[in-house]
RNA sequence: CGCGGGGUGGAGCAGUCCGGUAGCUCGUCGGGCUCAUAACCCGAAGGUCGAAGGUUCAAAUCCUUCCCCCGCAA
């Protein structure tokens, strides 16, 4: 894109799913005149101030920075008016925009959203997709509304999921392919050739954002859906069960279907070597091929269980 | 000053409260057994116990400061 056509960006976003579509948006040299992004947060260990990850990329940039506690206030709406963008680029920026924001932009507010729209609206798209078990999602790209996650869609690409496929292991992925459709959203609307298309309702679905009591795991279900479980939930929350009274978070599963019924309750230990720990489930096994203890490193099943001793029979809850 | 756990041969841990020979399960190397093996038996190497200072006849262990890692919380 050349400077003369390219349109007046104006950013907003947070996480690293955002920093790639900023990243995008550079690398394709539209001119972004600022960025927004959430006030630097106490965060980590200590209680120290955090600065956001595309702030950081934006500083490094020399883009002007924003930081609003609140978007919704006038003075914070009448500075985006004065930067004059003639578009806005969204993307889990963490702040609902208001009318007001959505209003300034003669060419509109796009949103990447990291879902096949309308299905998981929402903050925890990709957790979701991944807990129910889907093989296919993708990203979307579409020009927001005062709704969350439900204006008209531009563009939107598809990606497989692999089965063993970590939540953060997806998003990083779908970041990629986020920048990608972002750069190829603003191209082709700026020549008129994208035509938005509502979404219908009906087909919605809702990815409300995770709790950390949502990595809990209740052996009672089938070792398909804990294993979608797990690595919908792998980094973060992360999935935990309970061994001898202390947490034990649980990471890369595989399920298992076993061929005679074994005596046992479900969180009961079938074997433990090596090759993972296998633990009886509702229906079927689960190996749990990395595990963590409080305050541990996050280990292999082999070097965890030099330390931890667990021997079949033991019960996890 | 948010709360808490941890740093011990290559890996994972015990030992620390109550100072006194560096331990366990593995890995590595050598040998043995075996048709064979990730199995089993015998043996060996490999450690400034995170760093610095202090107390002591003596410190992994007690005191002080610092560095690094992790859980909770967000």
């Amino acid at each position: 894109m050349t400077e003369s056509s390219a349109p007046r960006v104006v950013f907003m976003g947070t996480s690293d799913f955002a920093v790639r579509s900023l990243q995008a948006l550079l690398d394709a040299k539209v001119p972004v005149i600022g960025v927004y992004t959430q006030p630097d947060r106490p965060k980590g260990r200590g209680k120290k101030l955090n600065a956001p990850p595309v702030k950081q990329l934006a500083l490094e940039r020399d883009i002007p920075v924003y930081q609003p506690n609140r978007l919704r206030n006038p003075e914070a709406v009448q500075t985006v008016r004065d930067l004059h963008p003639d578009l806005i680029v969204v993307t889990s920026y963490g702040q609902i925009l208001p009318q007001a924001v959505l209003d300034i932009p003669p060419l509109g507010c796009i949103n990447v959203h990291a879902s096949l729209l309308p299905r998981y609206r929402g903050a925890s798209p990709v957790n979701q997709a991944l807990i129910n078990g889907e093989q296919v999602t993708g990203v979307t790209t579409m020009l927001m509304d005062a709704g969350l996650d439900t204006g008209a869609m531009l563009l939107s690409a598809e990606l497989k999921i692999d089965f063993e496929e970590t939540a953060g292991q997806l998003e990083e992925r779908l970041a990629q392919l986020g920048g990608e459709v972002l750069i190829e959203t603003i191209q082709r609307l700026q020549r008129g050739e994208l035509s938005p298309r509502p979404q219908d309702n009906v087909l919605s679905s809702y990815a409300p954002l995770l709790k950390k009591e949502d990595g809990l795991i209740d052996w009672r279900l089938p070792a398909m859906t804990l294993h979608n479980r797990v690595r919908g939930l792998d980094p973060w929350p992360g999935a935990f069960t309970r061994l001898r009274e202390v947490p034990l978070k649980i990471y890369r599963t595989l399920p298992v279907t076993l061929e005679t019924e074994p005596e046992g309750v479900p969180g009961q230990v079938l074997s433990a070597d090596s090759s993972g720990l296998c633990i009886l489930c509702g229906e079927g096994a689960l190996l749990v091929r990395e595990a963590q203890l409080p305050g541990r490193n996050r280990l292999k099943i082999g070097d965890f269980l030099r330390g931890a001793r667990i021997a079949p029979g033991e019960i996890l809850s």
